[in-house]
DNA sequence: ATACAATGTGTTAATATGACGCAATGTACA
DNA sequence: TGTACATTGCGTCATATTAACACATTGTAT
């Protein structure tokens, strides 16, 4: 939460910082990216501060751009957290001298802090995880196995996931989180995975054609067991048409 | 904004405000409630500060409660709103000396707020708009009547409708709206209004009621036009239990 | 060649939705 | 007093949507 940026705390908006869900979808599992802290091996959501001359999206932005080098992301605003305790004790004098933290600073990062939460869907193939600071570990985990987290990030986790599965059925999610060419099979595991349950296959094949945002490409996945499937690719303006206009039926 | 608590500037966390669309439903209108401040006569949403050892909800409770004298109401976080120059040069030192704010706080106030958003659905007939300063007035506007309102505040209540409206295909706001008796056709009026459509008598019974929240009451509004409704009230029970389920259809 | 696992397409019954018809009720006014 | 009228309550029907399932097709593995 902290390397990305270092600027003297009086840049910064006080009390106030961004945490990011990022997912990626790969190897049929959804994935979150988290940071482990070369200090105690801790985890947490990646996130930063915001400049005092930032919008907040626009440090959501950076935030993301930092850890996986990505631009121009789906990337939404979800909900802002703000219980009272949520970073009591968390930064220890020991600790902010690890992160090289003058002592006349500590007073800042001690301090109450409220974190409005992002989430980002990228495509897991182009994310490039980052690395600014040789002592911290960036890394995909499956959603699944998410280890224990810092402060209320679990949590914050777990109303992004909730959003994501609400939006689901709003607008056409998997543009954002797979490559060019996908088959429907794919498409559908992505779904599955994402609401945690199995849906029909052949239902599924209808609806999500019928929504009219994807190509059937004149072209089979190759290097696969069984029957090749299509390949198709969504069709871009016909989805920023139903993104405006939201979707309506459910999964 | 502000008179509602006046503590030192250092009790309240920096930089960040809470601000509330409340929504009452009268008179067959969607109504929010405004204040026009007596220094400039601008009007506003109600919101004000969070204390340094207070959650965000809980300060969001407090100016709710404030503001109507209601307690145990619906109330929701649904965005934050953080532009950089979103309060950009919104108190001038004559306004705040006007509010009584001591010279030494000015830079408090004038400095980049980010403001969380929530709304609430409240029972007209019960909420008593208050006034803590005699030079404020409180009063419910109709959603098609709002006047100017000071920095940004027209897009949080635009944002808050397009949530509301949302929402109420995902659970039955009703409840939060209502008095404790009311007919099915009061019920429709309310929808319509949130949707800013019309909607089929016959069709808007068959699934109002097939949701299974409403009990029908042997009484008849009494004091009507032409035939009189039936009354129905809901059941609080069930209403929970959807709830947590959430709805399906849309309207 | 044949088994197998997964894909592509079609069918059907149940359910939900939208667009109406019509009788019942209670007020207003001749 | 009784007739017009707006509004309510209940029902019908055609159509669209959904869920559940059958079957032929394809390409790999043995």
């Amino acid at each position: 939460m902290l390397k990305t940026q270092l600027k003297n705390s009086k840049e910064y908006q006080p009390g106030l910082s961004i945490d990011c869900v990022i997912f990626g979808f790969d190897d049929n599992q959804l994935k979150v990216l988290l940071i482990k802290t070369g200090y105690d091996d801790s985890w947490s959501l990646p996130g930063g501060f915001i400049s005092i001359d930032e919008d907040i999206d626009t440090a959501a932005v950076s935030v993301l751009q930092a850890r996986t080098g990505l631009m121009g992301i789906f990337l939404r605003q979800f909900a802002t957290f703000g219980t009272v305790g949520r970073n009591q004790n968390h930064f220890s004098s020991d600790s902010l001298a690890y992160f090289g933290i003058p002592p006349e600073e500590e007073k800042w990062y001690k301090s109450r802090f409220v974190t409005i939460g992002y989430y980002a869907l990228v495509n897991f193939s182009k994310a490039i995880p980052r690395i600014d600071n040789p002592s911290e570990t960036v890394q995909w985990v499956d959603h699944h196995k998410v280890p224990a987290l810092i402060l209320d990030h679990r949590a914050i986790l777990d109303r992004a996931l909730e959003t994501l599965r609400t939006e689901l059925s709003l607008m056409p999610v998997g543009y954002n989180l797979l490559p060019e060419k996908f088959t429907i099979p794919d498409l559908q595991k992505l779904y599955e995975t994402i609401l945690g349950r199995k849906l029909d296959r052949r239902n599924f094949l209808r609806k999500i054609t019928a929504i009219g945002i994807l190509t059937k490409l004149d072209e089979k996945k190759s290097n696969v067991a069984h029957k090749a499937p299509n390949l198709y690719c969504f069709d871009k303006n016909k989805y920023e048409e139903v993104l405006k206009n939201g979707l309506t039926q459910g999964w």
